[in-house]
DNA sequence: ATTATCTATAGATCTATAGATAATGC
DNA sequence: ATTATCTATAGATCTATAGATAATGC
């Protein structure tokens, strides 16, 4: 009969007053990101305060500041994990010079939606904050801008990137225009939030694909 | 000597505080949008406090009250106006049965293109506000509601949307992508704010067409 | 008299720190 | 002893209202 799910508190340290909810077994930073996740998504970063997060979590406002600064450096934790692992992989994409570059773009597409739109939460809505030029998201800012560089690099080395390599302005244009669409997915998943993600995240990619001009079959 | 520009203050009223600046021409009402225009873009809604707002109107925090209920007022006001003249547009253009529907949905995604990034400030940002559940804000959602469903019959009239008309869930899908790509171009214009704009409502209109999958010539 | 503005402020927050407390670990 | 949490709070806001004031209009 050992073993189960709810072996009981044997926690170091005071316990907590909240004796409402189960003594939950994620470590509190991970309560910590996961309410405020919630919170600054559906009632927004600004509006949402210390108190809200940390009670969400269930412990005292004070206590947050054991783990985190401030609201800040979860904005920041939060807004870095929706861009690592589509940075990584286009890095991966763009060494991988074996296959056609318009499939890795789409790849690359497939996958970022899917991150964006897979989560419980649409993270992706705190990308228009105006607090992301504080120098504590500085490291999300860059990552977003390699990020938004390699989308540029797989479509340069497209068939029609070569073509059109002396007319900087419009493929500069087309790059935008496709990271555009990317990122305004979460756009789309606000007006439906209930819709399938991996058929959707095809779909996107295809879209993707006619924005470049590169579709395969048009 | 007379009808110069500056004819002095010949208003009715306790006259402002603020010496410093001149005296603006421009109704008290006006200056309050356009400096909550400025400051819900670049600080963030929440994040303004309705004491910013009347001081960069050159007036004292409590004089707001006189022409604004509170900062929701504002905010509803400025959504309003971003999207009143789209959807004015895309009514007439759904009467318009003359044109090619292909050719309509190309006019109303480059005027609206045009609307979203033509004024001073990145407006369209705002549409990802979580305040935009509010009941004040009813009116707002009610006018981009009917927008995306114009979009929707422009889409539907089109040869491709009557070929289609049986598969409901992938002209939705189209119409949502559409509708995203368009609203999207506010992070298009945050990640590069000076690009010259009647030259790139253009090509947006182009992309929605190929997302859309109806574009003219491909 | 009417109007647009001002000054002052009550009441309600919110953040970040100081210091106490109640567990486990040794 | 160490740790995670708690309680309490100083200081700094912010909103919305009450009531005074300094113009013009008649």
């Amino acid at each position: 009969m050992s073993g189960g799910t709810d072996e009981g508190p044997r926690r170091v340290g005071r316990p907590r007053a909240d004796r409402l909810r189960p003594p939950s077994s994620r470590p509190p930073r991970e309560e910590l990101l996961c309410a405020a996740a919630e919170l600054f998504t559906v009632r927004g970063y600004a509006a949402t305060t210390t108190r809200a997060v940390a009670e969400r979590a269930g412990m005292r406002q004070a206590t947050m500041y054991h783990y985190f600064g401030g609201k800040e450096e979860l904005l920041a934790e939060l807004l870095e994990s929706t861009v690592a692992p589509s940075l990584a992989l286009s890095r991966r994409l763009l060494d991988d010079s074996g296959r056609p570059a318009a499939l890795r773009l789409w790849e690359l597409c497939r996958s970022d939606v899917l991150l964006l739109c897979g989560g419980p939460y649409n993270l992706g809505a705190l990308y228009l904050l105006p607090e992301l030029d504080r120098p504590r998201l500085g490291r999300f800012r860059r990552m977003r801008d390699e990020l938004r560089h390699n989308y540029r690099a797989l479509l340069d080395a497209t068939p029609l990137g070569r073509e059109l390599a002396g007319d900087r302005a419009g493929l500069s244009l087309r790059g935008d225009l496709v990271f555009g669409l990317i990122e305004g997915v979460m756009l789309v998943r606000r007006s439906d939030p209930d819709r399938p993600v991996a058929a959707f995240a095809e779909a996107a990619a295809d879209a993707a694909l006619r924005v470049a001009g590169v579709a395969p079959a048009c």
